[in-house]
RNA sequence: GGCUCGAUAGCUCAGUCGGUAGAGCAAAGGACUGAAAAUCCUUGUGUCGGCGGUUCGAUUCCGUCUCGAGCCA
């Protein structure tokens, strides 16, 4: 099985600057792991990695699309293994490095997502049923053609049940027998690095942070895409953007679209908490503000865990 | 210095005609298979400012002290 490395944590944790380090201790290439980087023009809100960051180290699935294009788990599974196919062709380990839970995992596991395409139209015409008859007819319904996938979806989780239903009206199968189809087993070796901080101090860093995308020129950056005529799209979604463009329109005070934006990068890197310490096996280590990372015992746990020597002196 | 008002959850406040309390926000925990930085679920957080008094019982009434706001000197 091909290795791959893979660096998760919160946002803010210190990712990047990680995956920098060990790219200079591996022949390796980075790829990232990022629902919104992807997009072009959304780099200070994002966080994303800057060319001299780079220090001449490849990076994959930046940059991709365009602001108004839409992207998905899927789309990003195919693109992604390509890129693992390759590097290894090329003798060099992927860094997969990011905080987009479903996607890394999309790709670590045999998730199957291809034969069921979204189907937009599809889509729209269960949302205007969703307006007409409320969540709870959908529901019903949900539960009539697949009660055992029923039963894991709140009514009021109208995204879930709309999707469960769309995959039963595109494929006739239900969420329940495509699940059962899987068999949830790694395509990779895979060796999963998680950076962890202490609640407290991750939160003063998220607010010392988006100061930094502050002064850095956020709101002239989400200014700018909104003059485009962005506001709709799904990258506008982002936290960074979607509570900084009220501003811009000047529906709200600056404080208080800062102030949310802080709220809701810390509630974000909490949701990301939940989802790998309960969704993915993880190697944890403890990071702290002043960058004390146990560099060290990371690159040790890598080495045992890949079958392949790419270590070079660093 | 005098008078008035206030002091209750991390914050803003509500409330108890005396039977030890509740909203919003913040926060914490959780779910997640093509929007995932999305979408959704659950849950509290307390010496009711300190000390006395009245009372079977005081966060509630009375006194006093401390702190804060305002008015008058």
């Amino acid at each position: 099985m091909k290795n791959v490395i893979v660096i998760v944590g919160p946002t803010a944790v210190g990712k990047t600057k990680l995956s920098i380090d060990l790219a200079k201790c591996f022949h390796a290439e980075i790829i990232s792991g990022d629902s919104m980087q992807v997009y072009k023009g959304l780099d200070i809100g994002t966080g994303k990695i800057t060319e001299q960051e780079k220090n001449g180290i490849p990076h994959f699935m930046l940059d991709i699309k365009e602001p108004d294009e839409s992207f998905s788990a899927a789309e990003y599974q195919t693109l992604v293994q390509k890129h693992i196919e390759k590097i290894n062709d090329r003798e060099k380990v992927p860094i997969l490095v990011g905080g987009s839970g479903l996607y890394i995992q999309s790709v670590l596991y045999d998730y199957n997502f291809n034969n069921r395409k979204r189907d937009n139209q599809k889509t729209k015409k269960l949302e205007q049923r969703l307006q007409a008859e409320g969540n709870q007819a959908l529901y019903e319904e949900l539960k009539q053609i697949d009660h055992e996938q029923a039963k894991k979806i709140h009514p009021n989780n109208y995204r879930r049940v709309i999707r469960a239903l769309e995959i039963y009206e595109t494929t006739g199968l239900t969420m329940t027998e495509i699940h059962q189809q899987q068999k949830n087993s790694p395509r990779y070796n895979h060796i999963i690095i998680g950076l962890e901080m202490d609640r407290k101090t991750l939160y003063n860093q998220i607010n010392k942070r988006v100061d930094q995308m502050v002064a850095e020129g956020l709101i002239e950056e989400v200014t700018f895409l909104y003059n485009k005529g962005y506001e709709n799209c799904q990258s506008m979604k982002a936290i960074g953007y979607k509570e900084i463009i009220p501003y811009v329109k000047g529906e709200v005070d600056f404080n208080i679209a800062v102030e949310t934006l802080k709220r809701n990068s810390r509630r974000y890197a909490k949701r990301q908490y939940t989802w790998f310490k309960n969704q993915l096996d993880i190697e944890w280590f403890q990071t702290d503000i002043y960058n004390n990372t146990p560099f060290q015992s990371i690159v040790h746990t890598i080495e045992n865990a890949i079958t392949k020597k790419y270590s070079i002196p660093c």
